[in-house]
DNA sequence: ACGGGTACTGCAAACGAGTGCAGCCTGGTG
DNA sequence: CACCAGGCTGCACTCGTTTGCAGTACCCGT
């Protein structure tokens, strides 16, 4: 048997169908006898009655769904994250459409049309680079949107952060009172908001706490990744700069530090402390288990959902950006300075 | 500007909506005029006409949506699965509706009628327990569904598992080849058909190779997770049994051994050896770094939904199940045992 | 008794696209 | 010249739900 319809259920309940949406429906429900409502909701209960939102989104315009644009589901900072934001979308009655670009460009805009072909009611985007034309056509096109993690400059849409700074300076502080005063930083690339503001707050923290601000201490990875946070470390190390101790633009770009201090034989924590950036699962694993620097994957998630929620409710509201704090998370990786 | 429709590409080109619609759709394109079909298909690219898959969906009763029923999005096991879904689910028009059950029946339940509302036209589902009423219950219904990673017992469903047998064999030769004899197993919880099932491979496997083959030699961890991995490792050592080398039912399990190794000061792999099973990434970067058995992960979630398109093409189609084939990754927590 | 609320409920028209059926025109044939 | 077939195109209805408007009935006050 075919799922039953409202009609089905205004004729066995012997309304006519508009009555029996009214019934149905909380916001309208006081326009019918409460008698009469109470009858429609039984008989839509016995017939197991469900809502075509398909039908339902064709006469609202609204689909009930939001696009959630990654660039790789497979990187493991975005599985929390989506789960904070299922997390409120859920009882809100929203489902999230999950699409991953890999970092492509080319690829993003397609997804994104294809989102918008499906009439998502708005994006939360977590791929956001520095300069972003596509996010910018976005806002112009009136799609209501909220970035998370990342957020091109220039641009006032919602966005959710981690207070990066914030969380540098905890990093540098902890290295810094374990007596370090040569702290490397092995920045994030320089097309992403994360890459050039940690990279930023390290230097601002570095000559806060009046430890040496060398410019040659810093040297930018071309990728958030591992192979290529080994290799800014090799060019760091190679540069015949002094240091004992480095802030990894991300935990990624820190296992690659472990890969060199494998490879030349360096002993971490003893000769050289890293303190790495997300706190990703298994870090407690390693050997070292690595210092990191913890973010409210989660909490980032269901604040944006939060945020996307009231733009769609009252799209003229204010741009609204969340900063959400961090937390400095000790393990074995950081040390004193051989002396 | 509002999204165009039909209709406004069908004025722009000067012909009738239904025309329009003949036109732009590849079927029925043969029923009208091909030079009206050109000029429609050239008006509609000019405006930018996307269909509006709401509107297609009530008229045709397909939403284009499948539901992805996973346990725990944050299990780095599942990201590469959807990934492997997405892959193929997108070129044929498709997108998925991700769902997490948090291993939670209830929720489960609650997770699935919410998709079938949404007119999901299918379901991958990873939950599936070895006794499972619900799928059951869903296959009477005649939804169209396959299995991944797990199946129930005695139900007909179309079902992509990676062929643990063979992978438990794999482990088990490679230790016994390393020249261990007493070899254990902490097995995943029996509710699951991976648990069972790999524990019943292990026993054949030690049997074929003619390995001791003590009962006391398998333990059963009550869940797929590092704690309880953990607790059943304890167990097996406080028994007093003595062993040298262990198959954890998967990497997780595995991660908790490594926990025990530590606190009681055992040295893997010199005094223990221990496989795993699954191949979780970062799994290199552990001390040892962990010889396992890989999965084709995004094979898998690919080579489902290849079946389930399938089968929402051709429901009549008996149901087909796939067993991939695994490989064993050796790195560094397996040696020979200490003579 | 009548006018004016109020409280419901039904009617019908949407939303955007798909589709059976009927009608148009054209060209070819007898 | 009449007729028919075939090729296109348009009409109108449908999918399931929502919603403005109109209508009915009833109650109250004057």
């Amino acid at each position: 048997m075919p799922a039953p319809t409202l009609r089905d259920v205004a004729e066995a309940a012997g309304v006519h169908a508009a009555t029996a949406s009214r019934a149905l429906n909380p916001a309208t429900r006081g326009l019918v006898n409460a008698d009469t409502a109470r009858r429609v909701i039984k008989v839509a209960e016995q017939l197991g009655y469900r809502p075509n939102p398909i039908a339902r989104g064709l006469k609202t315009a609204k689909s009930g769904t939001v696009g959630i644009v990654i660039p790789d589901l497979t990187n493991p900072l975005f599985p929390p994250i989506v789960r904070g934001i299922e997390e409120v979308l859920e009882p809100a009655g929203y489902s999230g459409l999950i699409v991953n670009t890999d970092n492509d460009p080319r690829r993003e805009e397609w997804q994104i049309q294809h989102l918008r072909a499906r009439q998502v009611e708005g994006l939360i985007v977590a791929t956001a680079r520095v300069d972003h034309p596509l996010m910018k056509q976005l806002q112009r096109d009136g799609v209501v949107m909220v970035m998370v993690n990342r957020r091109p400059e220039g641009l006032d849409v919602p966005s959710i952060t981690p207070d990066d700074a914030a969380g540098v300076d905890l990093a540098v502080r902890h290295l810094a009172e374990l007596g370090h005063t040569r702290i490397a930083h092995v920045a994030g690339p320089p097309s992403t908001s994360t890459g050039v503001g940690r990279a930023r707050a390290f230097r601002s923290a570095v000559r806060d706490l009046g430890l040496d601000d060398d410019p040659a201490l810093v040297e930018t990875a071309d990728a958030w990744s591992e192979s290529a946070g080994a290799d800014g470390l090799r060019r760091l190390l190679d540069s015949g700069t002094a240091f004992t101790a480095i802030v990894a633009g991300n935990d990624l770009i820190a296992l690659g530090c472990y890969d060199v201090f494998r490879e030349r034989d360096i002993d971490c924590p003893a000769e050289m402390s890293v303190v790495g950036f997300n706190d990703m699962p298994f870090l407690d694993k390693l050997r070292p288990p690595l210092t990191t620097i913890a973010i409210p994957h989660q909490q980032i998630g269901a604040e944006a959902a939060r945020l996307l929620l009231d733009a769609i409710a009252d799209p003229t509201r204010p741009a609204r950006s969340v900063l959400l704090p961090l937390s400095l998370v000790v393990r074995g990786s950081t040390a004193p300075p051989a002396t």
